[in-house]
RNA sequence: GUGGCCAUCGUUCAAUGGUUAGGACCGUGGUUUGUGGAGCCGCAGAUGAGGGUUCAAUUCCCUCUGGCCACCCCA
């Protein structure tokens, strides 16, 4: 009796979801287009040490996060679905030698990804993240361009609340500074702390600054901030893009707790937040600069900085606010006939009307004509075709309820494009 | 990975340790020998899976599967 179910945290898309999916990949693609950004698409397998390289010795994300293929055949690799996008772009930018190109190189991508996780809403094991890379340029300015095209997709959907929350992590120059800071702050109270968050405290004060923990969470309230222990240049830098962004219109909230667990990441880090969702659903992406990753997979010093948003998340967004888009709907015309036996002509009709650019479906069914004319009027369509025993043909109008009479074939079609056109 | 809540037709809700588990929506057919979403009358459709307790389990218990919530993680 029990057949097969879509396994845990992969799931089917049905309308509307499917249609504002696609449309808020559509947007995606028309955003990075814009910008200029190149199209990329990348495989959606890499090397497994691809990504365990990126994420460096972060345990947690290796060994029980990552989607690993059996090697096979000849193949001694093993392969990984791919958990991100800018692992293998960055490969991509190093493999084809980019760096030869105009820098920065602007890439864009729409992908599929996959990271064994305990699923919820908006969090599936299968997910889509519109992403975008600008590498080879250090400055602020990229900052800027990159910060604002998020936003400005985000806005344009219909979520025009997003809010960015804005740090800067520093630099290898200054961080380990702030860190041992924290970590000062911190070993005071560390007999207070969670198990969780006492070996974080010897591991990554960082995360600390996002604890949930009741006894970090107050000690966080009065712990140092990174934007003051910033050193000159970083200082510099945050402080072109933080201006910057308030010149270009995009609704900034400094966010000094805000923070990368990975050491390739510096300077610029920022989330794309929807005010008043339930949990994490109103995070939908969040960006970073990575001046120390094209050389962390092997390529020559090269600074970089992308973003990600989440598709799913934009969606439930969209949804949870009434803004989907309207589903496709069904075929304006509709060819019903009044004999079976008159299936091939209506498929026939249906086609000629497709090639001359109106939406249209037979009804292939041998109901009666009521039922039909039903049908059609439920598929929201806007006029009915229907085969006369003749041969003639009659066109109704479903709009204004009115009928022709029935004429030749020729005028008839040439009727319906015209109403089509008119009302639709 | 940890802890918790949940699981009944396609959907959304009922009910019950004991005949055929009920309604609404959706689907389908009739009403209407050939013309509109209504009304009326039919039809189809479910206790997620597997064990256990019991004379009897959809109901109680366990396991699995899945969903959701918090944590972990969030590249």
């Amino acid at each position: 009796m029990s057949g097969f179910q879509s396994p845990r945290g992969l799931r089917d898309l049905l309308e509307p979801l499917a249609s504002a999916h696609g449309w808020a990949t559509d947007r995606a693609w028309a955003a990075a287009d814009a910008a200029g950004y190149a199209r990329i698409e990348l495989p959606i397998a890499e090397e497994s040490a691809l990504f365990e390289r990126a994420v460096g010795g972060t345990s947690d994300i290796v060994s029980k996060e990552l989607y690993r293929l059996e090697p096979r055949g000849d193949d001694a690799v093993t392969l990984a679905l791919r958990p991100e996008a800018t692992a293998g772009a960055v490969r991509a930018y190093i493999q084809h030698g980019m760096r030869s190109q105009p820098q920065p190189v602007r890439l864009a991508t729409v992908a599929q990804l996959f990271r064994y996780d305990r699923p919820q809403k908006g969090r599936y094991r299968q997910f889509t993240q519109f992403d975008i890379e600008a590498i080879g340029d250090g400055g602020p300015g990229i900052d800027l361009e990159v910060i604002e095209l998020g936003a400005a997709y985000l806005r344009e959907l219909g979520l025009t609340d997003v809010q960015v929350h804005l740090n800067s992590v520093g630099c290898a120059t200054c961080r380990p500074a702030y860190v041992e800071t924290l970590r000062a702050h911190f070993t005071p109270v560390s007999q207070e702390l969670s198990e969780v968050d006492q070996s974080r405290l010897a591991t990554n004060p960082l995360r600390l600054l996002d604890s949930k923990e009741p006894a970090a969470v107050k000690r966080a309230a009065s712990a140092p901030v990174i934007t003051d222990h910033l050193c000159a240049d970083c200082a510099a830098h945050h402080a072109v893009v933080a201006s910057g962004l308030a010149t270009i219109g995009v609704t900034v909230l400094a966010a000094p707790r805000l923070v990368r667990g990975l050491d390739y990441y510096t300077r610029t880090a920022w989330e794309y937040l929807l005010p008043g969702e339930q949990g994490q659903q109103g995070a939908l992406g969040g960006g970073g600069r990575y001046d120390g990753l094209v050389e962390l997979l092997g390529g020559t010093p090269t600074p970089g900085i992308g973003f990600a948003i989440g598709i799913d998340r934009v969606v439930l967004a969209l949804e949870a606010r009434g803004l989907l888009p309207i589903a496709a709907s069904g075929p304006a015309i509709v060819v019903a006939g009044i004999e079976p036996e008159s299936v091939a002509e209506r498929v026939a009709i249906a086609a000629q009307l497709r090639a001359a650019g109106a939406s249209a479906r037979a009804d292939v069914s041998t109901r009666k004509i009521g039922k039909q004319i039903e049908g059609a009027v439920r598929d929201g369509a806007l006029a009915v075709i229907i085969v006369e025993p003749d041969g003639r043909l009659t066109l109704r109008d479903l709009v204004k309820a009115s009928q022709a009479e029935p004429a030749e074939r020729g005028g008839v079609i040439a009727a319906a494009l015209r109403l089509v056109q008119n009302e639709g």
